[in-house]
DNA sequence: TTTGATAAGTAACATTTGTTACAGACTGCC
DNA sequence: GGCAGTCTGTAACAAATGTTACTTATCAAA
């Protein structure tokens, strides 16, 4: 784990004396598959590197109605979390497990002296934060633009991407509430899709072709 | 202009000595009201900080469809374009002066050594960026969970605030245009709100009761 | 005042998405 | 095998949004 972590840091240019310090004041934390690690209206006192698994981050309305926003996956951060505590405010959606999934937690007080200190901290620090923007920009152009029969076939895309398979593990109700639709319609589409010859459908699976 | 700068800076907690470095090299640069200012795929060398007047900011895919994102008032800056800067990226979205307008241009390259040097600098990029990505998710709320009549009046809503106004001097197919719709589907739900006794509508301008 | 251009109103219809209701299929467990 | 629970397929219908076509209103310039 201690190795995961400083060939992911190393990997993003961070120097040796930095990565040791994250190693001193961090520790790791599991998360099963399934499990939430942060849920709205909560303050968190730490930002997270993933080190190992897959993330997801989901925003939520009163209603608890939901649409997913985008994957963490190792080696990225939840940079939204710093500015939150930063600022002392609330996270305002909700993070999920999807794999069994390894992080490493940096208690927040020590992020400002890095910034100052460590040139390459401040890249790795502004490179998540354009990450996530073009991720959120990236959602906003689906939801837009996209028919709901692209939006879901780029979703099962974004999906393969993230875990590195064909093989999407959801059901169709599953999906439905990542994408804030009805289960019926994304039955209706994937049948489309399939007869379309882009994937191929299992009990709680969809292959992509 | 260099007064209002200094107000703003002040107002953001940043010290005397870090604005006068500001005044010294940055400059001023102005914007008639519908001014393109900053276009997609280009790449811009100075993070614009707002003094006076309004933009708005505007994604745009390939056919030219676009959604406004949000609005920049006075003292608040484009903090994506930093990002966009220190990676070399291309913008991918438009900015546009809504209102006769006036920026102050800073030189990116000394961007980096304040955020080193000044915490309260630091706090001023990160506070804006946490405030962009709030307004992103506010965005994406919006276009997720909202039906097309409630969207356009908060649409409504959202333009008094930035322009304190409580006319909106729009045509219907402007309306439609920053909310990716059609205009005959804006008149009919304009139509219903004003039946509702929430807006006046006019040529050109809506007034909100 | 006429004219041309732009803006807004409206009806009729098309398409997309959402809902309800039910049937059949699969899975794990007894 | 039988049963309970979950998942998927499908039809019929409802609601929301998009499109086309045309009319009327408003404004400003000639």
């Amino acid at each position: 784990m201690q190795e995961s972590l400083k060939s992911i840091l190393s990997e993003a240019g961070i120097e040796d004396e930095l990565i040791q310090e994250i190693q001193n004041v961090g520790f790791p934390k599991t998360a099963r598959s399934g499990e939430l690690i942060i849920t709205p209206g909560s303050t968190s006192m730490h930002m997270p590197i993933v080190l190992e698994g897959l993330l997801s981050v989901v925003r939520q309305d009163e209603d608890a109605n939901e649409i997913l926003l985008y994957y963490l996956e190792g080696g990225e951060t939840c940079a939204m979390s710093l500015a939150c505590c930063i600022e002392g405010k609330r996270n305002d959606f909700k993070v999920t497990a999807e794999d069994e999934s390894v992080l490493w937690m940096i208690p927040m007080n020590y992020l400002d002296g890095w910034i100052q200190k460590y040139k390459s901290f401040r890249k790795y620090i502004f490179s998540s934060y354009q990450v996530r923007f073009d991720e959120l920009l990236e959602t906003i152009d689906s939801i837009t633009f996209l028919k709901l029969q692209d939006r879901l076939y780029k979703f099962l895309l974004d999906k393969k991407e993230a875990t590195r398979s064909y093989e999407v593990n959801m059901s169709h109700q599953e999906i439905a509430n990542q994408m804030n639709t009805s289960r019926v319609v994304i039955s209706r589409l994937l049948k489309q899709l399939e007869r379309e010859g882009k994937i191929e459908q299992h009990r709680n699976r969809i292959e992509i072709l």
